[in-house]
DNA sequence: GAATTTACCTGACTAAAGTCAGAAAAAAAT
DNA sequence: ATTTTTTTCTGACTTTAGTCAGGTAAATTC
């Protein structure tokens, strides 16, 4: 009825309009919204004054007079960097947590309050995660982080509900060779977690013995995350890992429900091979040699 | 993994930082934000000078003063209402119009880049109709709509494939006593049409003949308004001018597999009576008695 | 028909946001 | 060791946004 583009920009009324809520909580504690912005940023992680000023994109005077206004007020401290004197980091103190702690409430209670008035959150909660993985596909972060990371954890249960879901089977985990986590961490191997502005929306494994032969496990996308490439960028990124490990030839094994990994690997320079395991959850056997 | 609240917050984020493209579209023609505003404002058509204020919010002084600038500018005019000479009625100029039109294709660019990377636009579409219809719940308008009119037919033909759907057979509208359009109008009967900022979501019938009996058809609610009780303010607002149109008795025939609906029915006073037609796709049939 | 209300306007103001030129100090490049 | 670059800061501005106290004319109420 309405054209796609009319929808998206239906969209981004409804939310700005929205999180004008989010945004007036920006303005709700009586202090400009520069100010608030700034003390924000540095709340949420960014203590480097070069990076505070490239994110919120001010000017490097307009900045520099903000802090002196937080310090002014007791909010924030600024010191110079040990490694380079010449840069400065911000540290809230006490006072400014405070204040940092009012805004998060404020915000929290604009976001439950929308939240709470619709019945079905989950399928709301899925379409706001599809929509800001989108949005936000310029800023996924792809990074090493140990096996046992609890957001490992939960991509790994989410690809095993999946699995469950499209085998019409209960997937046992170690039937299908669950791999020890030292074979999935350095110097063996390697799990890499991408995340979208916080939340987990795919990882790869690379199980490696120290030898030249890898294996490349749970390779798993959150359905928000499918038709942007990331699965792609993954495999890519664990073909880099597996050079650096000594590793000159991977195998991996899968299902020929899963079409897109088919796909992604009939793509991308995999070799279709004859049974290397006895994972029963295993239809097809790929293989790959590192150049 | 992230809680509810920070993954509203976080379609938050994404939404404002991608539509700070669309925003600053509203920054890109080096006019101020709040003239810009303004401009937009009316040549979406707000016209009338305290319309402007409410929606804008903004103080008379600082209207005032804005509007007097866009007609130094001569993008606008600023008339006398007819009817009530206090009141000022701006129009956009052609130069107006022109400028107005540089803001839109500024924002539908921006709009067009960020949905053309992706491959899977419908589901992305849907997640935005989605949120967008919950988020601007409380600006859901139902109007009387002409039966023939385009944005019925779209509605009406998602029930047809709907049902197809659902019941799994191809829906054949004349065998269910599709009912003809002047039925459906005034004086006979009425046509509701659900819409939230434009895209329509839910549309409910009243087929009646003159006489004391109308019957509901056609009650369609689109996937992205389920779960927000329009269903039962569409039959409300049906009851109100059924009543006006003289009628005290409504009834209604659905099939067993609309869960939804028949639950609406079943608590809102509507009695479950013996099959009074041979739509083949019926198998409940209900009345009520208006009082 | 007088009093009140409404809608808009103007002038006088303040606060906030943003710009620009230059300066100081540290780091990097030559 | 000197020059150049980087990072931050300060002072002197302008523009934009927003507030408040009236004022005028039309409409409404009593």
């Amino acid at each position: 009825m309405l054209d796609n583009i009319s929808r998206f920009r239906r969209l981004s009324r409804a939310v700005t309009t929205q999180s004008g809520a989010l945004d007036t909580s920006f303005l709700g504690l009586g202090r400009p919204l520069g100010s608030a912005r700034v003390l924000n940023a540095i709340g949420h992680g960014k203590t480097e004054v070069s990076d505070l000023r490239e994110y919120l994109e001010l000017d490097s005077g307009l900045m520099s007079r903000l802090l002196r206004r937080l310090e002014a007020e007791g909010l924030i401290t600024v010191e110079s960097d040990g490694n380079d004197a010449r840069r400065r980091v911000a540290q809230l103190t006490p006072a400014g947590r405070d204040a940092f702690h009012q805004y998060e409430s404020l915000s929290n209670s604009a976001a439950e309050k929308v939240l709470s008035r619709y019945k079905d959150q989950d399928s709301l909660l899925a379409a706001m995660d599809l929509i800001a993985t989108v949005l936000g596909r310029d800023h996924i972060k792809i990074a090493p982080v140990d096996p046992e990371d609890p957001r490992i954890e939960y991509c790994v249960n989410q690809f095993y509900d999946e699995i469950t879901s499209i085998l019409g089977i209960t997937f046992d985990p170690h039937a299908s060779g669950n791999p020890e986590a030292d074979f999935l961490r350095p110097p063996k191997g390697v799990f890499l977690l991408a995340t979208s502005d916080g939340l987990p929306i795919g990882c790869c494994g690379l199980k490696g013995q120290g030898t030249n032969l890898g294996e490349v496990k749970r390779l798993w996308l959150s359905s928000a995350a499918r038709g942007l490439g990331l699965g792609k960028r993954l495999m890519d990124e664990i073909e880099d890992h597996a050079r650096k490990l000594g590793m000159t030839t991977l195998q991996l094994d899968t299902n020929g429900r899963l079409h897109a990994a088919l796909g992604l690997y009939r793509n991308s320079g995999w070799i279709e091979i004859d049974r290397y395991n006895d994972n029963p959850y295993a239809e097809h056997f790929f293989e790959k040699q590192l150049t």
